[in-house]
DNA sequence: CACCACCTGCAAATCGTTTGCATTTTTTCC
DNA sequence: GGAAAAAATGCAAACGATTTGCAGGTGGTG
């Protein structure tokens, strides 16, 4: 694996990503797009703050969250929580695929993308433990990069 | 599994808490017990704001957020992040002790207490393919509760 | 019981995020 | 292509959680 490695998969192009959003019935905008291929680009989850950088200015930081949030209900991008107070996302594939996780360096806040998703199964368990339906789940690792390790 | 219930560990006598407290050479004031007693007797990860009340304002709640941090640091306590922007706090047993995870009701907040962690198998992968060290996890379960389910 | 380092209350500041409203864009339909 | 309706944007103000500065209060030690 390498540490410092970005998505493996193949990049979704922009095209598909605006045909998704407009077959949910949403108007293809031009912060819209720019923020799908903001995050396209992006290698890491990014927050709304980087994303709104990435534009250069181009839409207000107000329309980013706006838009964010249409994305993240029409099912296009996917919310991580890496710790500190701040939101990240990161582009989803179609019915869930390409949900995985991550391990963060607590000093530096390097992120290494984990390929495996290990708990479906635990999923099934706790569901059928607990009697709730829909169930999913949210890991995230941390520790100290082999940088910061020597530093 | 009770799908309403607390945890089943025998909770630790104030006055060991407050021991463990001392022994970090940290003083021991009226907030900071009154805190530990509140944790005591949750049977949940609770928010500042909750802790606060149970304080009955006892103590300003700039005291909690102060002292809760310095729990955290001592290892007395153990953040959780369960979805909204609002930290929660659990006591944890000495030497990490106590360790679990939740699962909670996406439309009224129901949490399940998981007795079992599954993820120290995967913390050990996660670092010898990454070169982190000290890898730790955070991992919760989402999902819709039986009485949330009919309704 | 006096001292001092540490802690607390209070209020203001900070930070991420949300929202109201007037204006601009997108889409639909001629 | 152009007009009209519906929806999205920009801007600034509001918000809620958390942090912080400072002046006064307290715990633990000798
Ligand atoms: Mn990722
Ligand atoms: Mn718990
Ligand atoms: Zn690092
Ligand atoms: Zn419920």
């Amino acid at each position: 694996m390498d540490p410092h490695g970005a998505h493996p998969s193949s990049k979704p192009l922009l095209e598909t990503l605006t045909a998704r959003l407009r077959n949910m019935a949403h108007r293809l905008t031009t912060p819209r797009r720019d923020i799908l291929d903001a995050l396209r680009r992006g290698a890491h989850p990014m927050s709304h703050r980087q994303i709104h950088s990435a534009l250069r200015g181009s839409c207000d930081l107000a329309t980013v969250y706006r838009s964010v949030h249409l994305l993240e209900s029409a099912g296009l991008v996917q919310r991580f929580d890496l710790g500190d107070g701040v939101r990240r996302y990161e582009l989803l594939g179609e019915d869930g695929h390409g949900h995985h996780h991550h391990l963060v360096c607590r000093r530096c806040d390097r992120v290494v993308e984990l390929l495996e998703c290990f708990a479906p199964e635990l999923e099934q368990r706790v569901a059928s433990q607990s009697g709730y339906s829909g169930v999913t789940h949210r890991l995230e690792f941390f520790g100290t990069c082999p940088a910061c390790q020597s530093a």
